[in-house]
RNA sequence: GGGCAAGUGGCGGAAUUGGUAUACGCGCUGGUCUUAGAAACCAGUGCCGCAAGGCUUAAGAGUUCGAGUCUCUUCUUGCCCA
């Protein structure tokens, strides 16, 4: 049998897919997207299986006859260019180019169906043009603004870091532990945007609950209000915000954060300096907070109680209170916060039950469950939900408060002090106005020649590129020397692949109207909250420009793949060793090769370069080829969870491929036998019935199981080939088996297809109604399975009893027995009740 | 601490409107072929049992003729807030 040269039929399919389009002129528009790589050097097996998983749709939708968009493109700004820029003395933009090359030539390697004519890189002016204009269009209509804020500085990256990219007060790449600094800083008002954001969740259908409830949970809208209270013998007030204003007459102190305004009463004051260096130990998370031990420093000072005249509450600062959520001041319900209960317990302060948890007992913990209000005069009977109501409009009458809704989301920091992003299209004038550039200057580029060992921000130590003038007036100006954050170039490259040549403006609003929204996004999970929230905000943002578009959602439906994983070895010298490094002896028992001694296997995680547990997708290529390498990749475990890499997995998916290979010449070759026309309508309707559930199953991202129908199918083959099927029934169904085989396989699948001589390359097949089909069918008595029989699909009632009376196997349990109930499934099960 | 998922053979996993549990693959065992190995092919493979049969979806209860699937309790793991 000749061997499957999958190198050479490869080759040849790529150069037939380079000049493919997924064209369908007549068919609806399908945009696929899969989330656009940063160009770092190499692929990595993570974007194997996203742009595997997305070409199987886009293929899939292809061939059933929608009109596909498919693009690819490359997230091309960003630090790490700068840091192998000052290793390497290569400048950024050649990193990056070569970089591009070499992945679009590994990309081309798995077959994908992209259409590189639309390729487009966030670092080039053509692209970076644009987004200067978006930013002076979002400038102009108030997305936009300057502000003086306290910003997390990493102070290896010597960048300051948007909140999100703060993880456990660490940056998110260098690991480096944040420092509070301030500065003069731009922001997007995604704020704005904040009910939009969170309302328009609900009408994204196709997106993972799960994704959709982190995005609320960051968005964190909670309703509340705040309250004034009076400080007694001085003239201050305090004002605090709460979720919980129903507790009011629960309150049992006041809690200050260590930066709330009235600290200025104990700057002199030794004990309360010791407490605020306590309270920066805590750290800032919510996790800090609710897990750190309740620490006060009493005031000596006293609030009164709005509503219970002779009440006067203490006021404390406390280490669980931030200053920069709500008014930095809380007040204290003990009864029904865990955090007041525990600070109560420390200060031996009051514990007011004033929601009735339906006992008399002494808590011991808070209670924040439901219940009807006690203990709490005009409140008391009204459940939770009203008293809310209820005291939001007496203290509003009063006029010591007002109803408040609150955000957890915060503005989008987006400068940066680098090199290697977009610059920001703005000029400061000398009587210290800030102003965009000009639109027809733009793009405002970057310079060539800059010296990334300066300090702190390269742009700012040009000696040339930041002095101008202003066009329009003459005027001496300096320009801004941030750059944008590389979320934003993210933020709305799926409009520009829509018209990625386009000159004009960012985009071609008639392209947009006929592509957007993106009919599948697939992407990592990781992405879950900052760039799918941006990309939205943007979104909003571009329609609030742009009326008549009509595009509130960039992602109709959004799919998030798992990770791919590998256990991680480690020598006796505690090095990390990349798996060819070390060899398997034995079930647990594995050696480095070059020494022999033994290794310690982690446990396999995502794979990264810092553990050495990676696998390097183009020797894998080389080795099986790249449709052993996709077909491992689905085959393995349900697209959403991780997948463990395995040796032994793609091994045994190129041998399967070479036996489909085998399969496709042995039906050549077959000689003809004696026709059994009742084999072959068998076998057709099997086959349709497989082909359906494959169908199905891709239609749901489910490629494990359709994976599963193609071996079933392949072994249902197998097994007929000497039955007395005509080679025409055959050929006529391994043909539609390859066309189904196209998305995932699709190199195998044409050269199979073009030596079937087939057609309609093109095509997915047509499933002819069924044909009388056979089913199998179970006999239960008592609920028992206690057989299973072979049976005409639709057979009634009665068919089925004559059946089972005549049984060997379920007559003995019926004999001398009394029936006295029968549940009958059509096509399913019978069941016996008997005694 | 709070929120959200999920627990099925030796392993990855099927069984998605309550109706045949363990599909399919890996691994393993035996066989054919081979000097041997590899490859290929054939057969077997949840557990107990010679068999008949019994047991089995983290544990326990409940609803039902029937529960992996629905309800409750407990345990464990993962993810997110971080």
């Amino acid at each position: 049998m000749e061997r499957l040269n999958f190198q050479v039929i490869e080759k040849k399919w790529q150069e037939y897919f380079s000049k493919k389009k997924l064209t369908n002129k007549k068919g609806k528009k399908f945009y696929c997207l899969e989330m656009f790589p940063y160009p770092s050097g190499k692929i990595h097996m993570g974007h194997v299986r996203n742009y595997t998983i997305g070409d199987v749709i886009a293929r899939f939708k292809y061939l059933k006859g929608f009109n596909v968009l498919h693009p690819m493109g490359w997230d091309a700004f960003g630090l790490p260019a700068e840091n192998a820029s000052k290793q390497n003395n290569l400048h950024p933009s050649e990193w990056t180019n070569k970089n591009i090359q070499t992945m679009k030539a590994q990309l081309k390697l798995l077959g994908l169906s992209i259409d590189w004519d639309q390729e487009i890189s966030t670092c080039e002016e053509n692209y970076y043009k644009h987004q200067q204009e978006l930013f002076i269009d979002f400038y102009n209509n108030g997305l936009v603004s300057r502000k003086e804020t306290y910003v997390n500085w990493d102070p290896i990256e010597k960048t300051v870091l948007a909140n999100e990219q703060v993880i456990n007060g660490r940056g998110w790449r260098s690991n480096a532990i944040v420092e509070r600094k301030k500065l003069s800083q731009w922001f997007f008002n995604i704020t704005k945007f904040a009910d939009n954001l969170l309302e328009d969740l609900n009408q994204l259908k196709g997106w993972p609950e799960k994704v959709k409830l982190m995005q609320k949970n960051w968005i964190g809208k909670s309703y509340g209000c705040e309250i004034d209270f009076n400080i007694i013998d001085k003239s201050e007030t305090i004002k605090v915000f709460t979720t919980r204003p129903d507790t009011l007459f629960g309150a049992s102190f006041i809690a200050l954060s260590g930066d709330h305004p009235l600290n200025r009463f104990f700057s002199d004051n030794e004990l309360f300096k010791k407490f605020k260096s306590e309270c920066n130990k805590t750290g800032t998370t919510e996790e800090a907070l609710a897990n750190a031990e309740k620490l006060g420093f009493n005031t000596n000072l006293f609030a009164q109680h709005p509503f219970i005249a002779d009440k006067k509450i203490p006021v404390f600062f406390a280490n669980f209170v931030l200053m920069d959520y709500g008014t930095g001041a809380i007040f204290g319900c003990p009864a029904h916060d865990q955090r007041d209960f525990e600070f109560a317990k420390k200060y031996n302060l009051e514990i007011i039950k004033v929601v009735s948890d339906g006992s008399n007992n002494e808590l011991n913990e808070a209670y924040t469950g439901n219940g009807k209000l006690i203990n709490s005069g005009f409140l008391n009977q009204l459940d939770i939900v009203e008293g809310k109501n209820k005291i939001i409009s007496e203290i509003e009458k009063k006029r010591i408060g007002k109803r408040k809704t609150l955000f957890r989301l915060k503005d989008w920091g987006i400068s940066r002090q680098r090199y290697w992003g977009c610059p920001i299209p703005m000029i400061h004038l000398s009587d210290g106005t800030v102003v965009p550039v000009e639109k027809d200057e733009l793009p405002v580029t970057l310079p060539k020649d800059v010296d990334l060992n300066s300090q702190g921000n390269p742009l700012d130590a040009h000696p040339t590129w930041k002095y101008t003038t202003q066009k329009k007036t003459g005027k001496k100006a300096v320009r801004e020397t941030d750059t944008l954050d590389t979320f934003v170039d993210s933020s709305w490259y799926f409009l520009r692949f829509c018209s990625p040549n386009y000159k004009l403006s960012p985009f071609d609003k008639e392209k947009i109207k006929y592509w957007m929204p993106v009919d599948q996004y697939i992407g990592g999970i990781e992405h879950a909250i900052l760039h799918l929230l941006y990309s939205r905000f943007f979104t909003k943002g571009i329609n609030k420009i742009n009326k008549n578009l009509n595009l509130s959602e960039p992602f109709l439906n959004l799919f998030t793949q798992g990770m791919v994983c590998h256990e991680s070895y480690k020598d006796c010298d505690g090095n990390w060793l990349y798996p060819e490094e070390v060899e398997r002896i034995s079930k647990d028992k594995v050696i480095k090769k070059q020494d022999k001694q033994l290794v310690t296997v982690g446990p396999p995680e995502s794979m990264s370069k810092s553990k050495k547990n990676t696998i390097d997708p183009e020797t894998m290529i080389d080795q099986y080829g790249a449709d052993a390498v996709r077909w491992f990749m689905l085959s393995d475990s349900p697209p959403e969870k991780d997948v463990q890499w395995s040796d032994a997995g793609v091994v045994s998916s190129n041998k399967f491929l070479q036996k489909l290979w085998n399969l496709n010449k042995i039906i050549l070759d077959r000689k003809s036998k004696n026709n059994n026309k009742k084999l072959d309508d068998e076998f057709n309707s099997q086959i349709d019935h497989l082909i359906s559930k494959i169908d199905k199953t891709i239609e749901e991202f489910r490629f494990n199981v359709s994976i599963a129908h193609f071996y079933e199918t392949f072994n249902l083959f197998n097994k007929n080939l000497n039955n007395e099927i005509s080679n025409e029934c055959l050929k006529t169904n391994l043909t539609k088996i390859m066309q189904l085989l196209i998305p995932f396989t699709p190199h195998l699948a044409h050269e199979c297809l073009e030596i079937l001589k087939c057609k309609e390359i093109d095509k997915w097949p047509i499933i002819k109604g069924n044909v009388t089909e056979k089913i199998k069918f179970a006999i239960q008595i008592n609920g028992k399975t206690r057989d299973v029989i072979t049976i005409k699909k639709n057979s009634d009632k009665d068919e089925i009893n004559n059946i089972v009376l005549t049984n060997s196997k379920t007559n003995k349990f019926l004999q001398n027995k009394k029936i006295f109930k029968t549940i009958f499934v059509k096509d399913k099960i019978i069941n016996y009740i008997i005694k």
